[in-house]
DNA sequence: TGGTAATATCTGCCTAGGGG
DNA sequence: CCCCTAGGCAGATATTACCA
């Protein structure tokens, strides 16, 4: 156990300190001086069992994710109530972050999201080998959290896809280099999507399509058309997630043309808006292709 | 500006099991 | 037997939207 080192720096430690953490790099063992019950409680340790480690591995993978998401996504067989005070205790042990999503769906207290520190960073290199350096901690930038967020969403949903064997298969890869050029070198700027998914429909070959979520501030000629155009050179089809019907529109007009620059179909790019991929999932809801016919996503019967 | 509704989180208490 | 921790439940707290 090593995430017990900094017991003095905070007197009382508010939800937000996440700096501080993981400046370890020898663990004192501090098992001697433990009279916690008069004094107040001071850094909790926790003993990080095989789904802790892999929650923080997701955390790596998709920069942030909210309570409820990560509840669903890496302790299925608790109740949420247990799972959100294991993350909680992840948190008070230093190996994560957390701050408001600041997400206003109707009313009530928005849902915290959590991030990596410095020593769950550390936690993720010595247990998988992934690089110290490489793994970005701290919060996310106000500007890129609803992104991240949505991108979890609609891994879920194709989870629970999975889940009523609509496909099967799944494989859900990030595209890591999206915030990798946003942390420092954004010099070549290699197109990449959001994520990539592999599946299969029942009886039939694995297929494999890229994934971009929109969130609404892509430009037409600087962002959209250099990326689609990347995206059409890999072959694979493309899945546009957006953020409203109005905003399929545009993307479409801009999209059609470099479908035909191309040469294929109206089908190899589709459109879909992100609320309702939510409520009904992904193969419940409306996929627009750039003619604006509608795709249920499923392959053709012969 | 202040009150109410809604929703998530936090704190405290209890219980069940596992090890020493 | 004692101590520790995870899991679960209940009440209090926190944060936000809505409305007069």
């Amino acid at each position: 156990m090593d995430g017990d080192s900094s017991s003095f720096l905070s007197g009382k430690f508010d939800n937000n300190r996440f700096d501080k953490a993981g400046l370890d790099k020898a663990s004192l063992d501090k098992a001697s001086l433990d009279r916690s019950g008069k004094l107040k409680g001071k850094k909790k340790s926790v003993v990080l069992m095989e789904r802790d480690i892999n929650a923080l591995l997701e955390l790596y993978l998709h920069r942030t994710i909210s309570s409820s998401q990560l509840a669903r996504l890496c302790f299925p067989d608790i109740s949420y109530e247990t799972a959100r005070k294991r993350l909680r205790r992840l948190q008070q042990a230093g190996f994560t972050g957390a701050s408001s999503s600041g997400r206003m769906e109707g009313r009530g207290r928005p849902e915290l999201i959590y991030f990596l520190t410095a020593s769950g960073a550390r936690a993720l290199e010595q247990t998988r080998g992934i690089s110290w350096e490489t793994i970005p901690t701290g919060p996310p930038h106000t500007y890129h959290k609803e992104h991240f967020l949505r991108l979890v969403d609609v891994r879920l949903a194709m989870e629970d896809a999975e889940l009523a064997h609509v496909i099967s298969g799944l494989e859900f890869t990030t595209g890591r280099e999206f915030w990798k050029e946003l942390a420092s070198d954004l010099t070549e700027a290699e197109e990449q999507a959001d994520a990539t998914i592999s599946f299969a429909y029942a009886g039939m070959e694995p297929v494999r399509v890229l994934l971009e979520i929109d969130t609404g501030n892509f430009r037409q000629t600087r962002h959209w058309e250099p990326k689609i155009r990347a995206f059409l050179r890999t072959g694979y089809p493309i899945w546009v997630v957006t953020g409203s019907s109005p905003r399929i529109l545009t993307l479409r007009k801009w999209t059609q043309p470099l479908l035909e620059e191309a040469e294929v179909g109206p089908g190899k790019c589709v459109f879909a808006v992100y609320t309702e991929i939510v409520e009904k999932g992904i193969y419940g809801a409306q996929w627009q292709r750039t003619d604006g016919s509608f795709t249920d996503l499923r392959p053709i019967k012969l």
